[in-house]
Formats: C-alpha cells, structure tokens, sequence
DNA sequence: AAGTAAATTGACGTTGACGTAAACTTCGTG
DNA sequence: CACGAAGTTTACGTCAACGTCAATTTACTT
C-alpha cells in the first residue's frame, strides 16, 4: 500500500510559492525574522509546511498589504497570537502547573493586543471610506464635466 | 500700514513642518521625487508653501499610511490630478485651443485612474473590514474565555 | 544509476524612504 | 547690527524587505 503522508499533509516551498504568489526567498526570510518556522523538515533539510502555516502566512500578507504593517509589528501579533494558542492548549489539558496570575495576565495582554488591532482596523476603515467618499465625488463630477464637454456619440 | 501677506498667505517649512507632524528632509524629499514642490521660494532662497500645498500633504499622507501606497503610486494619483486641474482651467477660459481629442483623452485617462482608485479603495475595504470581522469575534471569544476561567473580581 | 530541476546555506547587492553630519547662508529679534 | 536659530545644498549612512548569485545537496523521473 503506498502511503502519502502520513503525519498531517505536509507541503513543500513550491506549494506555498504557488499557493500564495511570494518567492522562496520572501518565506526563508520570513523564517530568518521569526515570523514563521517550517513545521518540519525533510532528512535532507527542505522545508515542510501544513495548512495552518498557509493560513498564518495568507494572514501576514493581508496584514502587509491591507493596513500596511512592517513584519516586525505582524510579528508583535503573531506572537501573541502564539501564546493564546499556547495558553488555551494549556487550559485545556487542564495542566494548570503554571501560575494562574501568569497566565491571567497573559490572556489580558493578549486581548489588549486584539483591542488594539480592531481599534487601528476601525481608524483605518473610517479614514478609508471617506478618502473613498471624496474621490468617489470627483470622480462623478469627472464624469459630469465630461457629458457636458463632450455631447457626442450617445443615443 | 503694515501689509502681511500681499501674495495670497504663504508659510515657511516651520509651520508645515509643526502642523503635518513631519520632518523638513520629508518635505525636501518629497519635492525630489517630484511629489509637491514648493509655491514659491524667498529672495534667499527659503522654501513657501500654501494652504493647498498643506492639503495635498495631507493627502499624501492619507494615501501612505491608509493604503500603504508608495510614493511612486501617490505621484502617479497627484500628477492625474494636476492634470486634471490643468484641464479644467482650461475649459474655463474656453481656451480651447488645444486638439480636442487630446483633452478630451487626457479627461478620460484622469477618469480612469479615478475609477482604479475608487475601487482599489473598495477593495482594501472590503478586505479591512472581514478582517476586523475576524479578530472582533476572536476578541469576544478571548473575552468570554476569560470570564470563563476567572470568575474574580466582578461583581 | 544517472541526470536534472529545485532546494539549501552564505553572502553580498538593491531600492525606497528617509536620517544625519558638515559647511554655509538667511531670517527675525534684541 | 549682531547673533543665534532655522534654513539650504551636498553627500554619505541606514534600515527594512527582499533580490540575486554561487556553490553545493536533495528529490524525483526515466
């Protein structure tokens, strides 16, 4: 019987290049900054990815792209992203070893953190929908000066 | 009578400087690659700006920190726009000397940079607000968990 | 087994968007 | 008018975010 993958549908670099129109490079220096490591490796070295790397890094590309953050201020949430998932495993499997004021705090840094990002994400949608407004406003009165210039070819 | 002003208000960088909260290399930058260049200069050599020139900035500004646009993108939008003021100055003073198919061209390409504007907006906005769809629910979920587990001090 | 496309590490190069230092000039106030 | 703060040009420095090249290895196909 041929198996195919056997621990969680691994993919390789090429899947991701092509999966989300980034080179090779950007993912080796993604890794370089700490913004995503592989979750695995082959014996001879190349790296392995699963879906939720996918999902994390379709993540730092709207992040990128959309609000125009550098790496360093994704990495800021990612990480706190990371310790949420850490600390809900951890409440899960009830290992309540660690101290409950750590962990407490942990969760509040982290909601702040969301607060935060929802907060900027309001702004930048506030301040987006009007500069939105005032070019959606030149762009009718454009369109105006140009029937009234131009009264040709129209039935 | 001391007279303060006689050619239509202009201020130093100082003053642009304080109210765009901005260094004086940014603005002598900006005007490097061309992105706003001062009204006017003094005998010596001190460069004037005026209110329009402060609105411009402030668009640029907008278009960089909200869309993340470069300033090679921003030239691009404001050298439309000049364009299209260059038109429409010329429209008014019906001097219509000029070859009408090249204004009404020029009318029609400021149109479609509007129109690529406007939904390059629509599209950012879009994609910002199921992102902020997205981490508000994981907001509420971080909340309620910690309500869940910390049962503390409310009353 | 052998060949070839693709991946790896290491290193230096590049581009955009300014920062910063130096040498000098101009402006506004006492 | 003197003088210190602020402005000017010239030029080199910097930092993020990759690009690119070279030498070597690995993975898959035939």
């Amino acid at each position: 019987m041929d198996l195919d993958g056997q621990i969680g549908d691994t993919i390789g670099v090429d899947a991701v290049v092509r999966e989300l129109g980034i080179t090779s490079r950007t993912l080796r220096y993604y890794e370089e900054i700490g913004l995503l490591t592989p979750v695995a490796r082959t014996p001879g070295g190349h790296r392995l990815y699963d879906q939720s790397a996918i999902e994390r890094l379709k993540n730092v590309i709207r992040l990128k792209e959309n609000l125009g953050f550098s790496l360093q201020e994704i990495r800021n949430v990612m990480e706190a992203e990371q310790e949420l998932e850490a600390l809900r495993k951890n409440f899960r499997e009830s290992k309540a070893a660690g101290d409950e004021e750590d962990k407490r705090h942990a969760l509040d840094s982290y909601i702040r953190i969301l607060e935060d990002l929802v907060a900027t994400m309001d702004s930048k949608i506030q301040s987006l929908t009007s500069m939105r407004q005032a070019y959606q406003e030149r762009l009718e009165r454009s369109i105006r000066f140009r029937s009234e210039k131009f009264k040709t070819e129209e039935s």
